[in-house]
RNA sequence: CGGGACAUAGUACAGCUUGGUAGUACGCUUGCUUCGGGAGCAAGAGGUCGCGAGUUCGAAUCUCGCUGUUCCGACCA
């Protein structure tokens, strides 16, 4: 393990990784169980993720989604239906075998993903059109049994959202795929600050058992990129293979098109990678459960404590998320230090000295820019500083990942594009077999989405000289 | 799953080569003084040295096995 002070973190350029598990440990976001492979989420960690949940539950909820709660263990005689699907997931299932003391005649497999519950399920309640279309969605945990883990990045149990729909029509159920990848992006956005390229999926990359795959992909600080969220349409496989049918209009059985998608706790990861620097945590103020702290200073004197409640309790008026530190046992230089590892926006300074001029001292934790403001521009002009905040971060972050990206036309200016970080874009023919030849020349760059179809007339693929139908984005990948 | 590193107090580490009383710093508790960038003094609490075998009169230290963490690959949100 790294040297470190005991309160310090690896700096970021130095050793990007370790900076990495620094932050989740030292801003208190996570720390590791007892149990292989499986971290506990800290009420910090669990608080960004609340925000998450928070904005989404609202867009889904307008879409007309609802959220439900199905089992967490499918039984294996139901697993094996979907072929494709049965491929890509059967290598990382855990399996409950005994229950009660005893064998099980039908072992238990605990969800990697629900597909199959949800197609049981609606087997089950999908009578008639009218019924149509069904939206529904859960938040829960999944276990995928991962071979190397990294906090919020890859466990081997990780929370998520699925949505699985039900449509008539196919055009219905694409629709829906790209309105909730749009959602996402919207979440980056608006909420995360992280601004995503987003696209169809290669053959290679897309998920097991799906027609089709959309991803939104966001660029961490280090150059790689990272899946931050899919959009599946499954067709008609998983309701052929489990029984979906309905009465249609028609008066005929008819099979429905299907829908899933998802985002997980992997967003935090990439609020850690995308905007984290050598001081810790930076949240976007949307995304932050603290999104002001107030750090009275010699809190004893007269009035600085009324003069902090105060503050408190007119950004609280506005909704604002604040913290007031009253812990008089630490000094404000650790405190200081604290919550910039924790990474909250803004943080209030009150202390006699200023207040005696009826000033208090803002200082934003993006820029470390601390400013001399009066009490009343604190209690006006938050909400305003905290959207200020929010849009440098994510034009920061958008800058970063448009200049990253790089057209080019051969293996050999895709190699030395991957090599240097960020996205490359290469027209090529789209097969898996030469996306993996990719791979391998580039030392892992992958196909992450596609940028463009090509109609007609692609210029050859610069791997196998077939004509290219797809542009798409390589990258190195988490 | 392959290759490397690591495992000693809550955290970060020393001690191991050459076996013989469990150490340091920070944190924690109590009190006082402090407070504008990780405070000072004083007195305390806290460990079956990751687990299991073996060698030995005696193991944190030597040997073997296991487990976990971490980094780099392969595989996947």
């Amino acid at each position: 393990m790294a040297q470190l002070k005991n309160n310090a973190i690896t700096s970021r350029d130095e050793d990007f990784a370790q900076w990495y598990t620094d932050v989740c440990k030292k801003a208190e976001l996570m720390n590791y169980s007892s149990v292989k492979g499986f971290i506990n989420y800290l009420p910090y960690g669990y608080a960004i993720w609340e925000e998450i949940q928070n904005y989404l539950n609202k867009r889904f909820k307008a879409e007309g989604a609802e959220n439900v709660y199905l089992p967490m263990v499918i039984p294996e005689s139901m697993f094996a239906k979907e072929k494709e699907h049965v491929e890509g997931f059967a290598p990382e299932c855990l399996v409950a075998t005994y229950g009660g003391g005893k064998k099980l005649e039908d072992p238990l497999i605990i969800r990697p993903t629900s597909e199959i519950l949800f197609s049981d399920l609606y087997k089950n309640i999908l009578n008639s059109h009218r019924d149509l279309p069904k939206m529904f969605n859960q938040w829960c945990s999944v276990v995928r049994w991962e071979k190397t883990t990294r906090p919020f990045l890859r466990g081997s149990e990780f929370l998520w959202q699925e949505g699985h729909c039900l449509f008539e029509t196919e055009e219905q159920a694409r629709h829906n795929v790209e309105t909730f990848l749009d959602i996402y992006d919207d979440c980056g956005r608006n909420v995360l600050a992280i601004p995503f390229v987003k696209g169809r999926k290669t053959e290679h990359e897309k998920f097991a058992g799906a027609v089709a795959t959309y991803s939104i992909e966001a660029l961490m600080h280090d150059g790689k990129a990272l899946q931050s969220g899919t959009s599946h349409y499954l067709g008609t496989g998983f309701a052929k293979a489990y029984g979906i049918q309905y009465l249609g209009r028609n008066n005929k059985l008819e099979v429905p098109h299907q829908t899933s998608w998802g985002v997980s706790t992997r967003l935090i990861g990439a609020v850690i990678m995308v905007h984290g620097d050598d001081n810790g945590l930076v949240l976007p103020p949307y995304v932050a459960p603290t999104q002001v702290v107030i750090v009275p200073i010699r809190q004893k004197e007269p009035g600085v404590l009324e003069a902090c409640e105060d503050l408190k309790n007119a950004l609280l008026e506005q909704g604002i998320r604040v913290k007031l530190d009253k812990d008089d046992s630490k000094t404000p230089g650790w405190k200081f230090a604290e919550y910039e590892m924790k990474g909250i926006p803004l943080r209030i300074e009150v202390g006699p000295r200023d207040l005696a001029n009826g000033q208090v001292t803002l200082v934003e934790r993006l820029n470390g820019e601390k400013s001399l403001v009066t009490l009343d521009y604190i209690k006006e002009n938050i909400p305003a500083v905290l959207k200020d905040i929010h849009v440098a971060m994510y034009n920061k972050a958008k800058e970063h990942l448009e200049h990253s990206i790089k057209d080019v036309e051969n293996v050999e200016e895709l190699n030395a594009a991957i090599a240097d970080g960020g996205y490359a874009r290469m027209a090529f023919c789209g097969e898996a077999e030469c996306e993996l030849k990719i791979k391998e020349i580039t030392g892992g760059g992958t196909a992450r989405c596609i940028y463009k179809d090509i109609e007609e007339g692609g210029k050859p693929c610069p791997v196998c000289g077939k004509p290219s139908t797809i542009i798409a984005y390589f990258a190195k990948a988490y």
